[in-house]
DNA sequence: GTCCGTGCAAAAACTTTGCAACCCC
DNA sequence: GGGGTTGCAAAGTTTTTGCACGGAC
């Protein structure tokens, strides 16, 4: 079970689906899950947690600064457990597997690219997308 | 007017829609649309055209290499002229501005981190996110 | 004339919102 | 007990698709 005062800290109530939540990215062998996703492994788990509350609940989140979003190709955001330290992704664009990567010096060059421009970085996110083919990749259903 | 051999070139029917929105991308002050500007675009100049057929001819034009589409934040696909170099953006989140830029050691990190890996790279983009709240942004409605 | 292309409307896919019932503190 | 939270259904947004008509070659 996830400590309930991640989300206390943060000013959330203590709820059921909440805390589902957070343990399902604590517990779930990928780091990357979709509302979908995660709807559908309550599901499995016959927690009852509607949709439009999974929605709700990693929109909180993110606000919260728990979870981070990202929206690759394919139109779905993608959610990740925020563990401070910033990283990109390359993602595999026939399973959808992400794997995650960090490169100081490419850091260190978007920062300087910013300034030069005058400009306040917000948020950045490099997304290399890749064909894994081979054993590497572990095709799944693509969820 | 575009070059209708544009169209030809890629085994695509000259019609006038599709001329029509190539016009757009040759002369637009923005060179990043969506589909909605483009459309509303249409709409200014009294062009018949439906919001479908703007979304197969953008799909079209990226299936023949003619446009590059990419998905910022904010959940619209963005098109540009694929005019063949490779760059990446700094998206502005206040008014949605869009500035180009190119780091010929950030792609060369890039290839060597996917290589290193063992993937053969599809595509990959870099996003910055900024507020360019100051001179710099003139602040236009959102679109 | 043959096909592909187009417009319109309907549907699909993803996400958000309204509202009454419910539960945490 | 009160105000935030939830489930359900309905609505919103962006994009795609079905179908009959129309235009390119």
């Amino acid at each position: 079970m996830s400590d309930p005062r991640e989300l206390r800290n943060q000013g959330l109530k203590v709820t059921a689906p909440r805390m589902k939540v957070l343990d399902l990215f604590h517990t779930s062998a990928e780091r990357h899950l979709t509302a979908e996703d995660i709807y559908r492994k309550l599901l499995d788990e016959h927690a009852d947690i509607g949709l439009a509350t999974v929605y709700r609940v990693l929109t909180q989140f993110e606000q919260a600064g728990l979870l981070v979003r990202h929206h690759f190709e394919g139109g779905k955001a993608v959610y990740e457990l925020n563990e401070g330290g910033h990283h990109d992704h390359l993602v595999c664009m026939q399973c959808g597997r992400v794997e995650e990567f960090y490169d100081a010096e490419i850091e260190k060059r978007q920062a300087k690219i910013a300034k030069e421009r005058g400009f306040a970085i917000r948020d950045h996110q490099l997304h290399i997308y890749v064909d894994c083919t081979k054993s590497a990749c572990p095709h799944r259903p693509k969820g």
